[in-house]
Order: structure tokens, then C-alpha cells, then sequence
DNA sequence: CGTCCACAGGAATGACGGGCGG
DNA sequence: CCGCCCGTCATTCCTGTGGACG
């Protein structure tokens, strides 16, 4: 079964394609490139609604007048930073139509990390110039005031994967962004906030929180059927016309649906299920290149985590590795901590303590590498309950490429008391 | 019903490598 | 070169706590 995408070509096309397939010596791809996360589509199926609203939002900045703040959030892959991107690129055409003053700042408050770096990219995008250290905070926030006063616009600043921010940092950055209003007499600020987690607003300050949310935007997953939309639109532009099969289409669709409707798994899935197919030569992407794109997603990830880990992140992993036995893979922070000093003094190295070690835990278990939840056993004491989240052989397999743990793959616990 | 285990996890502080402007 | 500030990693000290045991 093929996808239902049907093409009316006429003749020069028909042999231009079979040209261009000869050239690129590729049965699979036009253009891959569309279905990377990062492409912006001519058109966003299924999000008419909140582009509207988000557009109402913002419109008020034609008439050179602030507009309300939003506050924008849902989970991975339901478009937020796509329809953000896509309403105001185009609000930024309309403002050189309309002449308003208008700057519009895209941060990624994730990659920027700190307070330090996001006041300095809103600065750079003014014209300013920032040492990327050396300055103290509040001398950037006030070149920051001083750049919007030297000019009269209005400053649409949008911080993108704030929760990640806030998280680390505290909502102190939002509170001196909202505040800064205050202290202009001619620019004005507006926010917009896009946010990964739902919960986010727990963290924020009740006044950050009422004027962040003047204007609120939910993202809801996309359905099975809606990604299958997206897809099919996509694979439009990716795929030679029958290169996509019906069967994998609603297979990526109905995987990236039931992992809480991410349009990005979705896209990535489908791509990587067109490389897979380029390689073993295949005519067509059928669903079982969908399930080894999965897999290899998956494996691809894990793998990269293991590498990049820090010495004692490797330790504090590996111990759980030595703790466990084939089958069952679990322990205590105080066992691993056990376990992990012997691997130390193996080493020679100094090791950290628990407390310290007690958050490397905690890391591991939000790059999904373990499993980590906080049991009471009553009169025994409170603890976390820590599982292996690795197949123990791709564990053995990276590890024993680093030449400092290697030789503690194979180590053997001493004393272990059944 | 209180105790007390074995930690959880917050806060304060410090060491370190780096860059700044003057 | 100095004095200052940055972000990161780590330590020290601390208070908090679910529930089996007595």
C-alpha cells in the first residue's frame, strides 16, 4: 500500500525526476532537510487556533502600542516554538508594511543557560556589544536599559524553554524583565515565555505569574490522526512521491501519539526511517524501517549520554552496573555509595561525597540512564530505590572505551555479602 | 503512639579557571 | 598586572521525613 500522496506530473517532469534520481543516486529523499525540528513550514496543520490567538496577542505592536505578555506552554513537539516563530516572522514583515517600530528577540533560555547570557543576547540583538563575561549581571541589564532608551520600539522578547531557566536560577530573570517597563520612558518590553512544563507555574512568583500570563496559550498534543497530517504534509516536500509507504506514515504517527503526541519524534522518526531505507536500498520506507529507526533513535541517544558523561557520573553508574546482577539491576544510594568509594580507591581517585554523589544520582535520572524514586523502608531508614535504565552490555561495550574506567568494567565486588 | 533509621535535599560557602576594564 | 566578577563543581552543615518497629 502506498500513501495516498498522488502526483500529476507531466512529461519533462516525469523525466526530470528520473534524472535527478539518477544524479543523486537516491531512490528516497528530495529534501531531507524538511523534516529536521528546526524547519519552518509554509503552513502549520492543526494549530488555526492558537496561531489566531497568539496573533491577536501581538497585534497591538503595529500600532506601535505594547502588547500583552503570553505565556505559552505544553509539552515536546507540540508546535510552540513553530507557530512562536511562524506569527512573528510574519508580524516583522507587516511592521517594516506598517512602519512600526518593531525588534523582535528569539532565546533559547536553555542554550543561553544563564541570566548572564540571555540579557547579554537581547542586548546584542539591539546593536549592543557584550563581553561574553566579565561584566556583572546588573552592569548588562542596565546597558540593556540603556539600548532600548537610546531608541524608541517596541521590544518583543521571546524565552524560549524558560522552565529550564527558572528551574536552575529562580524566576528572578522574568521579574527584572517585567519591571524594566517601569524604568522606560519611550520603548516598551512585551514577553513572550514558552514553556516545556506544565507545572512551571509552581514555581513562579504570584505578581511574576499575573503578568506573564496576561494573555495564557495551551498547546495540546497532537492525536495519531493530526501527526499523521503533519507528516503527510512533510513528506510532500521530503519524499519522491511513492517512496513513502501508507503503513509507515501511520506508523510513525501512532508511535509519536502514544509518546505524548511529539510531532518532533514524529518528523525525526520518519526521517531516520528514510535513511534507514537508503541504506539497505529499499524502494519504498515500509514500517519495519519505522521499528529500526526507533531502535536506532533510541540506541543513538543512550550511547551519546554514556560517551559525554564525567568521570565520576561513569563511577557513580558503574557502581550501580557491579551492584546489580543480570536480571536484577537495583540499590540504595548507600550501597552504591559503597560500592562506588571502592571504585575510587581502585582508581586512586579521590572520591566525592555522598550528599555530592546523592545529586550525580539525581542527574543520571533526568538523562534517563537510571531510575532513581524515594522509598521509605520504615524503621530502615528513607532511601532512593535505584534501577539501571542501560542494557548492561551497551553499558560494558562504551565504557570500555574510556581508557580511565575500562579497566572497572570487569572489576570484581569484594565482600559481597549474599 | 513515639522513635529513629538512612538517607533526601536546601543553603551557605569556597576553590578554581577564566575574562573583563582600567 | 590588579581587582573584580563570572559560572561550575564540590564540601559542609543542616533540617526534614515515611513508616516499621518496639
Amino acid at each position: 500500500m502506498r500513501a495516498e500522496v498522488k502526483w500529476i506530473l507531466s512529461n519533462p517532469e516525469i523525466i526530470d525526476e528520473v534524472f535527478e534520481k539518477f544524479v543523486n543516486n537516491c531512490d528516497i529523499f528530495i529534501n531531507r532537510e524538511v523534516l529536521r525540528h528546526d524547519y519552518l513550514p509554509e503552513r502549520l496543520p492543526h494549530r488555526e487556533k492558537t496561531i489566531r490567538r497568539l496573533a491577536e496577542t501581538v497585534a497591538p505592536v503595529l500600532k506601535s502600542a505594547r502588547c500583552s505578555n503570553a505565556f505559552l506552554y505544553g509539552k515536546t513537539g507540540t508546535g510552540k516554538t513553530a507557530v512562536t516563530k511562524y506569527v512573528l516572522n510574519r508580524l516583522e514583515i507587516k511592521a517594516k508594511q506598517f512602519e512600526a517600530s518593531v525588534r523582535i528577540c528569539y532565546v533559547n533560555c536553555r542554550l543561553a543557560g544563564t541570566k548572564y547570557r540571555v540579557f547579554s543576547k537581547l542586548c546584542q540583538s539591539l546593536g549592543g556589544h557584550i563581553p561574553f563575561t566579565g561584566l556583572s549581571v546588573g552592569e548588562v541589564f542596565d546597558r540593556l536599559r540603556l539600548c532600548l532608551e537610546s531608541v524608541s520600539i517596541i521590544f518583543v522578547v521571546v524565552l524560549d524553554e524558560i522552565d529550564a531557566l527558572i528551574k536552575a536560577r529562580g524566576d528572578n530573570i522574568l521579574y527584572e524583565l517585567l519591571r524594566i517597563n517601569e524604568m522606560l520612558t519611550d520603548s516598551k518590553v512585551s514577553l513572550v515565555g514558552i514553556s516545556n512544563d506544565l507545572r512551571l507555574k509552581e514555581f513562579l512568583d504570584s505578581r511574576v505569574l499575573s503578568s506573564l500570563s496576561e494573555e495564557e496559550i495551551v498547546f495540546k498534543p497532537y492525536d495519531a490522526e493530526e501527526l499523521r497530517n503533519i507528516l503527510a504534509d512533510r513528506a510532500q516536500l521530503a519524499f519522491y512521491d511513492t517512496a513513502l509507504t501508507d503503513g509507515a506514515l501511520s506508523l510513525c504517527a501512532a508511535l509519536a501519539a502514544a509518546e505524548h503526541g511529539d510531532a518532533r519524534r514524529a518528523l525525526d522518526l520518519l526521517r531516520v526511517a528514510g535513511e534507514v531505507a537508503e541504506r539497505y536500498g529499499a524502494e519504498f520506507i515500509e514500517e519495519e524501517h519505522v521499528r529500526d529507526a526507533e531502535r536506532h533513535i533510541e540506541h543513538n541517544r543512550t550511547v551519546e549520554a554514556l560517551r559525554t558523561l564525567t568521570l565520576h557520573l561513569k563511577l557513580v553508574l558503574l557502581s550501580l552496573f557491579h551492584l546489580g546482577q543480570a536480571d536484577v539491576q537495583r540499590g540504595t544510594t548507600g550501597e552504591i555509595y559503597e560500592v562506588y568509594n571502592d571504585l575510587c580507591g581502585e582508581l586512586g581517585t579521590g572520591p566525592l561525597t555522598q550528599r555530592r554523589v546523592s545529586t550525580l544520582i539525581n542527574e543520571l535520572d533526568s538523562l534517563g540512564l537510571l531510575n532513581a524514586k524515594v522509598i521509605s523502608r520504615g524503621r530502615y531508614g528513607r532511601t532512593k530505590r535505584i534501577r539501571l535504565e542501560v542494557a548492561r552490555p551497551l553499558l560494558k561495550k562504551v565504557f570500555s572505551e574510556d581508557s580511565r574506567v575500562k579497566d572497572l568494567v570487569g572489576y570484581k565486588l569484594k565482600g559481597s555479602s549474599c
